[in-house]
DNA sequence: GCCGCCCTCACCATTTTGGGGGAGGGAATA
DNA sequence: TATTCCCTCCCCCAAAATGGTGAGGGCGGC
């Protein structure tokens, strides 16, 4: 199975694979969802191509409960334990049943770094006993599967989505780190016992370093590139 | 193994799950370091005391080839395609050796909401042949096992690393969205379509919710809560 | 129906940032 | 040795953000 992955090469190829590992599941519906930093989705899956169309024209990664819940967390979530009491989520959760997507599921986050995310899901129709005793037996092989997929997704699309940036100089990191945390120039000057014009220079080197308008860029950019650690 | 894992309540029984893993992996060492947000790091692992404590001490987190490496990588990361030419890191890398860590190694990045960041790396003394066989043959054990170290680590720990906040309105989303692009306040007013004091009602609301001191700050909670996604 | 929250807009004084200069000493690298 | 960063400091002035306060309409839940 990791062999034929290994020869994927195209997004497309990752779509014939996640279909042909529906059937060695022996399962309804297979999802890799890829949600980019920038707004941009891809996905591999096994749904109809009808409830994918809507599901992107209506940004419904916005409300749908799996991703909003899987984005805020480690484990994998069973479908079973989110919150579905919401107006909007209850009528999201009625069309993606007319669309045949399986009552039964439970998906597993992946992330990579600079706040890539991903989703990997399982699902089907069926009772909750039945669905307990697949995931118990399968989820260790869905989460290999899971980041294998992903990495493979990452090598295909170019995981240089942010572009490369020029590394920060420890003061440059200091300043940015306690700028992230609240403080003022003035604070983060008194802090660091230099000068606020020092200080100053930093954060416009900064800035140019990560191609930053203003200062709350260059923080949100260094968090995002992982140059600092708040 | 899962079972014996399963029963871990306390950070010690973790230390002595991965004491008997490498065992089990017939490996030299095996290291679990989960480096928090607020800069806390947690270990459980093979390694001599006296290293971890000097690790800790000298805060080596912060030029460690491996954590810097793998921290903006999504592949699990073999030692040798490491840059090891810095002076501060060939020092580093001696005192490492002099302590008894492996010179072949690789180490497996793991990322949870929030920032949450572990490794687990397995390392020994080798030669290049044996430790590619070795890695190719055990590495999706290891990844597996990374990944439920992590979840029961952050399980023990108490995962809610960052106090919980209130959630932010669409429009306080958007807002700092566009702030965390680097746009002004002018400028996210029209693309909002929306009054620059409207706007500042929403910055304003979101900083009391967030707890934050200035929209620098508040952009930088909101993404290091994946509250917003740029 | 009331309460809480969301969306929208306004004004004014004050504080904070940003733009654009210049300058010296030190460390490292090519 | 020359060049390139890094760290440190200074000045002036314009632009932008913030703090405090008030206010109306709408929607959804209890």
């Amino acid at each position: 199975m990791q062999e034929m992955l290994s020869q994927a090469t195209t997004l497309e190829a990752l779509q014939g694979f996640v279909e042909s590992l529906r059937d060695v599941y022996d399962i309804e519906h297979l999802v890799y969802h890829s949600v980019n930093p920038k707004g941009g989705q891809y996905a591999a899956l096994t749904y109809d191509p009808s409830w994918v169309e809507r599901y992107i024209e209506e940004d419904y990664a916005r409300i749908d409960p799996v991703v909003q819940s899987a984005y805020r967390r480690f484990h994998p979530v069973d479908w079973k334990a989110l919150d579905w009491s919401a107006k909007t989520t209850r009528q999201f959760l009625g069309e993606a049943i007319d669309a045949g997507i399986g009552n039964q599921g439970f998906s597993i986050p992946i992330r990579g770094p600079s706040g890539q995310f991903a989703l990997f899901s399982a699902n089907q129709k069926g009772n909750d006993d039945a669905w307990a005793a697949y995931t118990n037996e399968r989820v260790s092989d869905l989460i290999l599967i899971a980041h294998y997929l992903n990495e493979k997704a990452l090598e295909i699309e170019g995981s240089e989505e942010r572009g490369p940036v020029r590394p920060l100089s420890p003061r440059e990191k200091d300043t940015l780190t306690l700028l992230a945390l609240g403080n003022n120039r003035a604070n983060v000057a008194e802090t660091l016992n230099i000068s606020e014009n020092t200080l100053r220079v930093y954060i416009e080197s900064a800035r140019f370093k990560l191609g930053a308008t203003n200062t709350t860029h260059a923080v949100a950019m260094a968090l995002l590139h992982g140059l600092i650690v708040v």
